[in-house]
DNA sequence: TTAGAATTTCAGTAATTCCTGAAATTTGTT
DNA sequence: AACAAATTTCAGGAATTACTGAAATTCTAA
């Protein structure tokens, strides 16, 4: 496994953004790596790649399936198993909304629900109750939204980027409110 | 300062999900007690409620101001600074974007724009460069539509959501692919 | 300009997270 | 079934990050 000047770039700094991304160093290399290969590689490939030990290495690209960045299979007449990223960026970038939102959003959802089923809140708590209600208005809001545009084509999502606040012209202007500035 | 338990819940899951949001616990709690505070509260107050030390509550405050998560101003006759987190959810929804987007996408976008500078590109560096070039060109799109829409009043933003995919309805149809399911 | 209140800095320790090598387990072939 | 290749688990050490208390600095009112 030789890695080109371009690659190293690249995957160096995959790795220091992973920690900012929530996953460590190390696995954001072997995505990278990963990321940037034409073909599957088995776990030895990368330590050879990456020179980190064949332990990590192996948590890495469980860690890595769990986050469904990373898929597995098989080669003809070889038992070890092989590792790539999937081809397709705008399924990759469906994959890690979602799956961030599972992580970051989903659970702050059940909690603000679970704590605002209680209907007599005492008078103290009146401004925090509230609080947490715009809090989950707003995480309603958006998570419906990704629900409902999450399964439309790339194209069409690529089309609506592209018209950006464009699209506020087919909306019902509001009273004394200017749809777009 | 006494903390309901309904606010002690709050405080607590926040300060778990802290971790995952790339800020630690104890600034996650720091940052719950503020929201769901109806006044602003200086920094000993907030010792006095989450219990832990002043320097970490200065230190925890610090970092929320680089976030722009809390502004702090002066009350008359008193020389101590009183922290708040700006009432707009909508506000702080545009904020969180922005700063994520500084931390997580800006310095990524940078590193591919340098990176694919060079136009003769080895012919063993073709995928990689490729790759790269799709990552790119998501991200262009990504951010370049978060610009664009960052603007519009948090009206036109609800409407939009809410109307979710169906604004494609407003698309023209592209040659045999549908734009909705 | 000084006293003391408020805040910040920072070095050291605590806590957590990361990574490794060795051992255990699983898988596939003969 | 026995062996060896491939993979995973896991305890412990390394590295990083979080937190504290003491000291230093900044601020303001008299």
């Amino acid at each position: 496994m030789n890695v080109s000047p371009l690659q190293q770039d690249f995957i160096l700094h995959l790795g220091e953004m992973g920690s900012r991304w929530g996953i460590n160093r190390t696995v954001g290399q072997i995505y990278a790596l990963l990321y940037v290969s034409e073909e599957p590689l088995n776990a030895d490939q990368i330590v050879d790649a990456l020179q980190f030990s064949r332990s990590n290495v192996s948590m890495g690209l469980k860690e890595l399936q769990s986050w469904q960045l990373v898929r597995s299979q098989h080669l003809p007449n070889d038992r070890r198993e092989y590792f790539s990223a999937p081809e397709d960026i705008w399924e990759i970038f469906r994959v890690l909304i979602e799956e961030r939102r599972k992580r970051e959003i989903d659970p702050t959802l059940s909690m603000l629900r679970q704590s605002l089923i209680n209907d007599n809140i005492a008078a103290e708590d009146a401004y925090t109750a509230q609080r947490m209600q715009e809090m989950l208005s707003l995480i309603e809001l958006t998570t419906g939204w990704i629900d409902d545009i999450k399964d439309l084509s790339p194209n069409t999502v690529v089309q609506l980027m592209k018209l950006g606040s464009g699209v506020t012209r087919f909306l019902k202007p509001v009273a004394g409110k200017k749809n777009a500035t």
